[in-house]
DNA sequence: GTAAATATAATTTTCGAAAATATCTTGTCT
DNA sequence: AGACAAGATATTTTCGAAAATTATATTTAC
């Protein structure tokens, strides 16, 4: 993996785990220190999360954090339950025997993690996997490429209330995750949808009760 | 503006018009004479282009201008559907005077151009603005970048029909327009998105006909 | 004291050489 | 002849200095 790789997944990391806080100028001279890299690998990193909205850049006035606002939340939460619906449709229509054994291996595994109490990164990551499974059979890049961008800035506003227990455990997110698992295997896809929506929508709603923009976090 | 925004936005140009054939290695070497640019800017451009799905990157191999397939062009096509479809709702329930005369004007502009027999890039401009003239007052950002990246994704394989008049003139693309334009101010979104539905597959199965992947063109 | 003008500093952007890596060519051995 | 290694060539990637631009501080004029 190249330099300009490397960068450019750890300063996604950062963004979206609000190590680096919306809003914040980057400044080439204190990225070269932060990532050990030079000014080209830096910049094409930062180009790539500008296209993914991560990043806002002004011509010769450099790159900052993209900014967090509930207006934002909502659009971005409106546009996935959107892509994800679709490509869940889709998935339930061609998944074949891989499918379903990923979906079912993907739940156990995010269920390991969060009865064993995980937190952070690695519930985050089996959390993406199981979103993941459920619409890998979809059969379009366009649609899981959407889907992608728009988990990370999702993520964004969801990763500081990771850490606080509070709202995750209100909820019963295991029996949400198990029962849209359950209708996407039952191949009821109009159930499924309707569990995905809610999934979300619950999640945001949650979310913007404690959003603090200024903090950009969610207080828990 | 700087010269990467510049480069980027030529060779963006260049690989949707067809300039840049698909599979084309772009050798650094060559687009430096090609764009009068150093290094840096052309990667930062290749970089933007590639989150695209313009570009193909293989790393320490370089970049190749992504290939176009018939498989490809339907997800693009289906996937915009959907995007657009949604943003046209939305703009319909959003949008006010300055959306609908928006609508009229870019109807207008395009009847013009089309009236006059104008080619190339002159026409594409007109027909970009009308679509997004429709879905403008959606309110969401990310569906007008989806719809953004999908348009020039799906431009690609219209790009070289536009020369030849005989797919253009064999459907009333004229009326299809206004149709669309008069359903969209007329504030049903039912009948408007039927008929975005089926101007976008209609363009889509007439350039599926006359597809060759090896030319990259499709022969009127 | 305030505002315009100027000088200074900080920062981004660009360039081309150098380093790293891949690809092609050639020669050798089985 | 075919396979394989060694060297040569071509290409990508990275670096840091230089150029261009913006931001800040200082001076000057009124």
């Amino acid at each position: 993996m190249t330099l300009a790789e490397q960068v450019y997944h750890q300063m996604r990391q950062d963004i979206v785990s609000g190590a680096l806080r919306p809003g914040q100028p980057l400044r080439l001279e204190a990225m070269r220190a932060r990532y050990g890299a030079g000014f080209s690998p830096l910049r094409e990193a930062l180009m790539r999360l500008q296209g993914e909205r991560l990043v806002d850049q002004i011509a010769l006035r450099g790159f900052t954090v993209a900014l967090l606002s509930l207006p934002q939340m909502w659009d971005a939460v409106e546009t996935r339950i959107l892509i994800e619906q679709q490509a869940l449709r889709l998935s339930i229509a061609h998944g074949g025997d891989d499918w379903e054994t990923g979906v079912v291996a993907a739940l156990h595994a995010l269920t390991l993690a969060a009865d064993r109490g995980d937190t952070g990164a690695a519930l985050e990551d089996r959390h993406r996997a199981f979103h993941l499974a459920l619409i890998a059979a979809c059969r379009s890049e366009w649609l899981l490429d959407f889907a992608a961008k728009l988990y990370a800035a999702t993520d964004r506003y969801r990763y500081p209330a990771l850490a606080s227990v509070s709202i995750a455990s209100a909820r019963n997110l295991r029996v949400e995750h198990a029962q849209l698992a359950e209708a996407a295997l039952a191949r009821t896809p109009d159930a499924a949808c309707v569990l995905l929506d809610g999934h979300y929508r619950r999640t945001a709603t949650a979310l913007a009760c404690s959003f603090d923009p200024e903090r950009m976090a969610c207080a828990g």
